[in-house]
RNA sequence: GUCCCCAUCGUCUAGGGGUCAGGACUCGGGAUUUUCGAUCCCGCAGCAGGGGUUCGAAUCCCCUUGGGGACACCA
């Protein structure tokens, strides 16, 4: 196993020497961004940040077919989104660019070339019917999984059934090929996962994987050993998915001669019924398959999410800070400061709905009241209420702040403070709305109408002394009040938002109310 | 099927030989005689099973079971 390396502020010792940390995220640019995409790229950040090295976005567009127009600027959006900044990707240059590996085809067909001249790889010339025919007959015989390895290799159309001379007339005819890894048999490969800790491999459980298409692209496998040795990449974050490929780019790395990097798999994100994320539950429109759980970031991002809540609960699915901290809630800073690749967890995660949700809400309440009141102003506009005064709207909010789940929700929440309220809760106005309210209400409109400083304290000595005189409780007056000044039965401290709205404004209500439930008592 | 990974409350997890197995979300209850999806307090609920090792296992080892991943000219 290879020694542990010892991190320091601005890098890491590998032996006696210091080395810049430098991760990346490389997704493939499929249109949209996954829960667990997004994690990883999350990790890999903080990581980076953790010890003072680079994150980079690198894009692994090799699969024409699979090539999604805009996807690619919809990615680094959501990156920019959550605050995952990149310092080096797509529009960087310098000694390491391009970052497409799309544009990167020439580097790959050139190491192949290195591949094919030690040995390590051969050409093959198999069509895909051939291939097809060869499963064909391994099923046949009982093995529903055909590998195309030393089982089967020396029956096929390949460069190491010809000669010399026949392999350069197929070439030379332009006859369709790809590169194939040779694999050897009987071969351990061992990587000591940051996570896992050691896990081995036979050889002989691998196939000799494409390496370079007939298109002439390469294929993840290739492409991602040459890139991340050639970007000099320490730390290979990546969902567990990629596991099991390992002992492949672990062969590549040594036909090649190079040092492979540390290697952390991630658990994967699971739906709450166990299964995985998939895109396919969320294309029917809206409705979500019960136990399933929209994987695409972009939704949570439409509805409202606070980004640091998004990150936040991400984090901590597949991580703690561990060792007697309890803390849940972190920004991001606070994430870069606690996070470290030995507290990830080895175990899938399922996406909790509700824990996010509760998180949305703590960040919320954790967020500057200035800030929300510049986020909020224009919906107001949008929902038909006005010009609202910051200062105003301020204090509505930070009296607000803590009840509310979304920030979305304000508006519906919150209306009464800048509009006399239309209708009024028909429940409740049957349940404290009673014979003696107008009288009740009466009183108390007059007691405030005299008071001279209209504040909170005030408010509810006045009020208390009014139930006293009647013989009656407060609650028998807070309740009908409050739904005939806001129409609703639930919010916010009465008194507080009694202050706010201001004496004139609940006055006009008061006489309002007073009539209809007149009206309705009679 | 083969290989690989994983396994503590419903969920996220702490704990890595001796703990009343701790916290958070959810849920339930209570308090706040002012509501609430707010707040505070309380509670329900867990070491998958079986073998070892040991004076002693949630903790170490093995097996079983269960879950998951991979097995493409997709990443």
């Amino acid at each position: 196993m290879a020694e542990s390396p010892f991190f320091c502020d601005h890098g890491y010792f590998l032996g006696d020497v210091l080395k810049t940390v430098r991760v990346r995220f490389a997704p493939s640019p499929t249109g949209f961004v996954h829960i667990g995409g997004l994690r990883t790229a999350l990790y890999n950040y903080l990581f980076a940040r953790k010890h003072g090295g680079a994150f980079i976005l690198r894009i692994e567009d090799t699969d024409r077919e699979r090539f999604v127009d805009g996807a690619t600027e919809n990615l680094i959006s959501v990156l920019e989104w959550a605050g995952l900044i990149p310092d080096e990707g797509p529009g960087s240059d310098g000694a390491f660019a391009p970052y497409f590996q799309s544009q990167r085809t020439g580097l790959y067909q050139e190491y192949t070339r290195q591949l094919l001249e030690s040995g390590a790889a051969y050409y093959a010339f198999d069509t895909p019917q051939e291939i097809e025919a060869a499963r064909q007959r391994a099923r046949q015989a009982g093995n529903p999984f055909m590998k195309y390895n030393f089982t089967i290799r020396h029956e096929m159309n390949n460069s190491l059934n010809m000669t010399a001379q026949a392999l350069q007339q197929a070439l030379d005819s332009g006859k369709p090929h790809v590169i194939r890894l040779l694999v050897p048999e009987g071969r351990k490969f061992e990587v000591a996962d940051e996570i896992r800790g050691p896990v081995v491999f036979d050889s002989r459980e691998i196939d000799d994987q494409v390496l370079l298409k007939s298109d002439g692209f390469p294929t993840y496998h290739l492409a991602n050993v040459v890139d991340d040795h050639l970007m000099e990449i320490t730390h290979v974050i990546r969902g567990e998915e990629w596991l099991s490929s390992v002992p492949k780019h672990l062969l590549l790395y040594e036909s090649f001669g190079w040092t492979p990097p540390r290697m952390a798999h991630l658990p994967l994100i699971f739906n709450p019924d166990g299964s995985k994320m998939s895109k396919r539950d969320i294309q029917s429109l809206d409705e979500l398959p019960d136990g399933k759980v929209d994987p695409d970031v972009a939704s949570y991002i439409r509805k409202g999410y606070e980004k640091t809540a998004i990150i936040n609960y991400i984090a901590l699915l597949g991580w703690n800070p561990g060792e007697g901290d309890d803390r849940q809630v972190f920004d991001l800073d606070e994430l870069v400061h606690a996070f470290s690749l030995e507290r990830v967890n080895k175990s899938a995660a399922i996406f909790d709905l509700k824990k996010l949700q509760w998180l949305n809400k703590e960040h919320i309440l954790r967020r500057d009241t200035a800030a929300l009141t510049a986020q909020l102003q224009p919906a107001l506009q949008v929902a038909g209420y006005g010009e609202v005064a910051d200062d105003y709207l301020a204090r509505v909010i930070a009296l607000m702040k803590e009840r509310l789940y979304f920030t979305g929700d304000f508006v519906k929440l919150a209306g009464y403070f800048f509009a006399d309220p239309l209708a009024f809760d028909e429940g409740a106005a049957r349940k404290r709305w009673q014979a003696d309210t107008n009288d009740l209400l009466a009183q108390f409109a007059g007691a405030i109408h005299r008071l001279e400083s209209f504040t909170a304290a005030a408010i509810e000595e006045v009020l208390r002394q009014v139930a006293e005189a009647n013989n009656t409780s407060g609650g028998k007056l807070i309740h009908p009040i409050r739904l005939a000044v806001t129409g609703v039965s639930v919010g916010p401290g009465l008194f507080e938002l009694l202050e706010l709205l201001g004496k004139e404004t609940v006055l006009r209500r008061l006489k309002k109310s007073m009539e209809i439930i007149a009206k309705m008592i009679a």
